[in-house]
DNA sequence: TTGCCACTCATACTAAAGTACCAAAAACAC
DNA sequence: GTGTTTTTGGTACTTTAGTATGAGTGGCAA
């Protein structure tokens, strides 16, 4: 947020410059006036792009729907495990990396997949994604 | 392709019908110069973002690596049951849509997990999506 | 403080997944 | 056409995943 502000800002600036330019160059017998467009075509041209592609980025990789974990009744410790499964852990290294018991993830498991309606943790992965709850 | 050709003249069409108002601008007594840059650059601003939406798409659903499925040696039965894993579907189903029998499908499964240096299932899925062998 | 809920864990079980090894038909290259 | 790879499939086995059920703990709200 503080550097959409900041890039912003910097471009406003950028703008005023140019109309500053631009009354040199009326003064100065309007010598190039079409570079001068032509810069600035380019310039937004290309701050256009680079803004874009940083608001994709949030919005294809950091969304997380809140809202939905929250609708299907999946809690904290049940989403920490869906993270792991995710990333292809199996339940023995999962419950390693949580500090906790084998039967535990697989209780965690078990309610994961009556939530998100799955049949295996494959499914419940692919269903987890399309509902914008785990990173794609 | 095609479309890219199109968007582009527009745009130097516009440059060009800019630099004639210009011209205008200039002979009528300059009147609103920073308007005319103002326009440009909200112009190939939006420009900017409308084509770097369209590229981007392109690029991050339709990308498969197929160099690198061929590097890894997984030929294309397997490559269709990799997909098949994917979605979340058990050896079973999977059997059934390709008409195969389970045994088939645990073969080319347990050549892919060697393939994909994983594990797991879904580990594999983990990994042919890092690889971009898989859409994302 | 009582009751609900999230979290934890266990046992016992069934169902998938995955391994190892073998083998035969089909496709493909030389 | 012969050799190689792909594809198919089987048996027998081990491992992992998932279900069902019960139960203890701690937090939190009414």
């Amino acid at each position: 947020m503080k550097k959409t502000v900041f890039v912003f800002s910097a471009l406003i600036v950028a703008l005023l410059l140019l109309f500053k330019l631009s009354e040199y160059t009326y003064l100065s017998g309007n010598i190039s006036i079409e570079i001068a467009i032509g810069t600035v075509a380019i310039v937004f041209f290309i701050v256009g792009i680079y803004i874009n592609k940083k608001s994709l980025k949030k919005e294809k990789i950091d969304f997380i729907d809140h809202q939905k974990i929250e609708e299907l009744g999946i809690s904290k410790r049940e989403y920490e495990v869906l993270v792991q499964i995710s990333k292809g852990f199996s339940n023995k290294e999962i419950a390693d990396v949580l500090f906790l018991s084998e039967s535990t993830i697989k209780t965690h498991v078990s309610n994961l997949l009556v939530k998100l309606d799955s049949k295996r943790r494959t499914q419940a992965i692919q269903k987890a994604k399309d509902l914008h709850i785990l990173p794609v």
